[in-house]
DNA sequence: GAATATAGGACTGGAGAGGTCGCATATGCT
DNA sequence: AGCATATGCGACCTCTCCAGTCCTATATTC
């Protein structure tokens, strides 16, 4: 259906949290999921995974919690979405279960492919630096 | 997960198809399921829904079968994909059933908005003229 | 050692995608 | 007329996978 998952959503709203308040350390899961009333077990998950990904650090123990692991002009848009739903890929042509069977006779997944390339494209020149400029535009617009 | 419905693939792939063989007349659902190994019901449904969307027309009948309902250089990809997983909106801040409980303090929805523009003008640049042009390339690239 | 974090696996409910079937209707052919 | 072949459309089914919960282990602070 060309969405997002939740979990994408609530990654890129998380990690837009931490960039905006990353010069007071650490948040827990549990504020950044009481602020935009997100569900604290499953945004754990999704902080976890970004941490896997090497776009967050993490702190264990009281007063611990995720911070950015590099800075907000370093992580795009596509860096969240693909750590947690996979690489973005528009079509079902191939996937880690094999290639779909209409393949060989497809005639629309060149074009498809550029269309691809284009989201990729946006969503990569989407930092979080870019996003709380107030002033900020994609690139290439 | 951010992927078309295979729904909406079975629709690119048929409205190509009835765009190479325009010249030829009606084409059936079976024939189009049959050249790409679609299931021949399901297809029809779809061919179906882009009847009542206006970018097909439909004969019955024996010799029956689907074509274009206007020239390939006036229907897109993005007709063809809102018309069968409806509009496209790659956020779920809104749907027919309200917003979600976190818009109000969404720090994201306005970037990705934009990031939504880009992807629905680059499937709306896409024709089924500029699709089986050998040197097709998207717009503004 | 109590409180508060993350780490991560197991599990469940439910929505929705993908697909099937049956029946009505329309058209062409013999 | 009668049959074969189309579309039109609603009901239905299955099965995957997203979203969310729960539990336990581990780490840190006070």
């Amino acid at each position: 259906m060309l969405k997002l998952s939740k979990k994408a959503d609530y990654g890129l709203l998380a990690v837009n949290h931490l960039t905006l308040y990353r010069s007071q350390g650490s948040v827990s899961a549990r504020d950044i999921g009481k602020t935009y009333r997100i569900p604290v077990g499953l945004l754990a998950k999704v902080l976890q995974r970004l941490v896997q990904k090497g776009l967050l650090k993490s702190e264990h123990g009281a007063n611990g919690g995720y911070r950015l692991a590099k800075p907000a002009e370093f992580i795009s848009a596509l860096d969240v979405i693909s750590a947690i739903d996979g690489p973005v890929v528009i079509t079902s042509c191939k996937t880690e279960r094999g290639e779909c069977v209409q393949t060989p006779a497809c005639t629309v997944k060149e074009p498809l492919r550029r269309v691809n390339d284009r989201i990729v494209e946006a969503l990569s020149s989407l930092s979080f630096a870019h996003i709380n400029n107030p002033t900020f535009r994609l690139a290439a617009n």
